[in-house]
DNA sequence: ACCTGAACACCGTTCAAGT
DNA sequence: ACCTGAACACCGTTCAAGT
């Protein structure tokens, strides 16, 4: 028993924290309430501690929210990059990145905002992608597709631009207030009827649901888009 | 001189302030030292008065953030709707729009993330267009040009989404600190040698000022592809 | 009518002190 | 080694009080 990792009943004291459980239990906390929710003394009155406690675990405020963006990307780090040779080439990497991308966004919506807004580390770090290791493989997989420099520089800003695009309108809609539907702005002057086409057309502005489908079918046209400039032929 | 719009010499003091003052200075504030850099107090000491007299303009913080967004769209409103039937129909419209707002958040990078991210007040306001009257507009204008009205929700949906893809990235490079640039995230273990790829193209991602002609180059695309919409010759 | 002082309930962060 | 109390310099916001 004795001589394990740690002897159980030092004199010194084990951490009741870890800078996982921090970064979690932050995390949770935005999920649950919004990121305006977010506070050193609430995150730790979350835990059952101090906030000073805190600092021993991550180094200020900044750290944390970066960090909480790490954790929440990690999943896109691990499946984007699976074998791909054998399982369909550039197109189903970039399609699989894409859906992991916005599941990271539908998960958490009220953090997507910190990962596209937060400034990278890098200069050539363009959210949603966050850190080397995934622009690293990004490129790669391109090189290796066939692509030439140009055209896989190309494509990354591309890709970037769609997601963000894309889910920080997702991620906006899931963030609303579940409010009564029909409401104006300001509650004051204004009518709805000085606006005839959005009335008129407020069925199809409203689109329940369909966002991932739009998703789905915007991100397979920029990919024959892209395809067409490899000379891939479309069908 | 007596029986003016209001007596000089008037027992009641007039205000040393004004709503449009208080929010200028907040979106002047914020441009030369980034949204971190406004509070109430700092404001109030930037216009020479304490934190409380603002209330008496700005129905506290969110109201003024809200102004703040409001006031720089201003000009986009403005320049839009200008005479859209004989200069070029719809696309010529959404050209000046896009280059408009794209403006906005050049003038503005520090601002433009308010602009994506504060909640919209209605349902079916995509940001970056903010209110009622952008929208109708749009909508009307696209109708008026031929367009069904499913075909301009789509429309509505794609160039939203392409505008807040582009401008997030383009208003983070702007808002980038201009440090030395071959910096490394975390200066820490890791090294540039393990990113061999990204080393290699490293010329390609960085693009130095090439991004407003890449804006217009891939609003030209977009237009194109909306053309094909209704059926119109791309040349 | 318009601004201010004082007050309240919060922040992030540091640091000496406790165990 | 790890957590806490006290302290500092800030927040947003309200409200009675001054002019």
């Amino acid at each position: 028993m004795a001589g394990e990792t740690g002897a159980q009943d030092d004199a010194a004291a084990r951490p009741v924290l870890s800078r996982a459980q921090v970064i979690r239990t932050a995390i949770w906390l935005v999920d649950a309430e919004g990121a305006g929710a977010l506070s050193m003394r609430r995150l730790g009155a979350e835990i059952g501690v101090e906030a000073m406690a805190l600092y021993r675990y991550v180094d200020g405020r900044e750290d944390l929210l970066d960090a909480m963006v790490d954790l929440v990307s990690a999943p896109v780090e691990d499946a984007a990059g699976k074998d791909v040779g054998e399982s369909g080439g550039w197109r189903a990497y970039l399609w699989r990145l894409g859906q992991q991308i916005r599941w990271m966004a539908t998960d958490h919506p009220h953090i997507f905002p910190l990962v596209a807004t937060r400034h990278p580390a890098a200069p050539w770090l363009r959210p949603p992608l966050r850190n080397l290791d995934m622009v690293e493989e990004f490129l790669r997989t391109l090189l290796q597709c066939g692509f030439s420099a140009g055209q896989a520089a190309l494509v990354y800003r591309t890709f970037t631009s769609f997601l963000l695009g894309h889910l920080m309108l997702t991620a906006a809609e899931l963030t609303k207030a579940t409010g009564p539907a029909g409401e104006l702005p300001g509650a004051s002057s204004r009518t709805l009827s000085e606006f005839p086409t959005i009335v008129q057309m407020s069925d199809l502005l409203s689109e329940p649901g369909r966002d991932a489908e739009e998703f789905d079918d915007d991100l397979e046209a920029l990919l024959d888009r892209i395809g067409a400039l490899v000379g891939e032929p479309t069908d």
